[in-house]
DNA sequence: TTTAGAATATTATATTACAAATTGAGGAAT
DNA sequence: ATTCCTCAATTTGTAATATAATATTCTAAA
């Protein structure tokens, strides 16, 4: 049960633990957690490390601990779904298509208007690289070893970025960790990666020409098509 | 400075002071933090407390520590701005009018979505909340003793709910925070409370009729509203 | 001059002990 | 018998100390 993962310290490995097992319900809000000395034992460590890894959770929200009476897991409501952790570790536990959903009808929010923002907001710097993003999508269309999937990352975060404002920017590991799950799930033809290249180019192009309501209604169709791919996949598989 | 909270334990005093100096730039990417040992003689609190602390705040994004080279504040951009604790020592130690044009930008890719989705999704028993959060606000508009702020919360707050999606539901808490905050700048004036119960009574009329892109543009015109008047006051101000 | 290695500073982990808080049981008083 | 109080047991909260791991800096040898 105990996974262990490389380049991180005992508590950050006891936090990813025990953090994946809670978002997958094998901790429940009615059964708790085991109690500090428990957890000690079936990892064999410390109570400082088993300590260091309750705060960290705590301050993600997953749990809350009283004296005396133990640590409880706090209903799914309060946890932190934009701490990257967390939002990966509930994608990784249950990567059903509805909550792709959820996840694409937040995008669908976000996005455009971060796009809006972008045409109006963006400094030139910001559109340089949103256009190198694009040119290496372009790049990634024709070449099969270069990787579209980080060009696409890149195109969508430098839009965030380019809509300076801090808050649609920390987004940016939100978005990403999304994306690399629904990836796993939408596996597009390579087929169309020309014609996906074009509809993120338009939308640079909107933004350089400083038209935000067209940046906006182009990205909304853009993330609209891959909602369209999980409405389908939804009815087939449900 | 280093002011003490009840009803916190001690590693949650120290996450909050260290927390609202870090974000107020007392503490600086350059500068970094005192070493652990440094910071249990300024709190005169043991080691166990202070690392704690450290790991609840490398949990929210704020810093980052490792051996022999103690610990650093991690760059701005990489705080969990989501993070209801970051948000509001945010919010309250620089209380700008521009962060929270920032803010109102967000808002404003977030509930008009969200209002749209409740108009599709929401069950009877989710309008019911909102229509009571209404009828409070009306009953606030006229009594000057019940409380306007909270029935407002309420009604966003129920919106967010009847989504069914839980990344908007998941945003609440950073509405609410920084609602309160804005409150404090906004002011607006006791006359206009009818009114201003009306336009929320208008978006809960159409989410009650099943009508998403009405529901959608009420909610857009009533926080552009809002944006409306902070871009007054920063044109006053600034 | 370069490089290997030793000294050093700092966090990472472990161990132990005691304090504080909350619950529940049991006993005393009414 | 019921209520209230007290005490004990359990679990987290805090402290103090020791050792390990790691990364930096300095030193000395090639």
């Amino acid at each position: 049960m105990a996974r262990i993962l490389e380049n991180l310290n005992l508590s950050e490995q006891v936090t990813n633990d025990l953090g994946r097992a809670i978002v997958a319900g094998e901790y429940t809000s009615a059964s708790g957690l085991p109690t500090e000395a428990q957890l000690c034992e079936e990892y064999g460590i410390s109570r400082t490390a088993v300590r260091e890894a309750v705060k960290m959770l705590s301050a993600k929200g997953l749990i809350s601990s009283r004296p005396r009476q133990g640590i409880s897991v706090e209903p799914a409501s309060n946890w932190n779904l934009y701490d990257t952790s967390v939002l990966s570790w509930l994608l990784n536990s249950s990567p059903s298509l509805l909550v792709l959903k959820e996840f694409l009808q937040m995008r669908l929010a976000i996005e455009p208007q971060a796009a809006a923002l972008a045409a109006e907001f963006a400094r030139d710097e910001d559109i340089d690289q949103i256009e190198k993003a694009v040119l290496a999508m372009r790049a990634a269309a024709q070449d099969p070893k270069a990787s579209m999937h980080d060009a696409d990352l890149a195109f969508h975060t430098s839009i965030l970025f380019a809509s300076r404002n801090r808050f649609f920017f920390q987004l940016r590991d939100f978005i990403s960790t999304a994306l690399n799950v629904s990836i796993q799930h939408t596996t597009p033809a390579k087929a169309n990666d020309v014609a996906v290249a074009d509809d993120h180019a338009k939308i640079y192009t909107a933004i350089r020409n400083r038209q935000p309501e067209r940046a906006k209604n182009l990205m909304t169709h853009l993330i609209d098509e891959a909602m369209a791919f999980i409405e389908v996949e939804i009815k087939k598989r449900g």
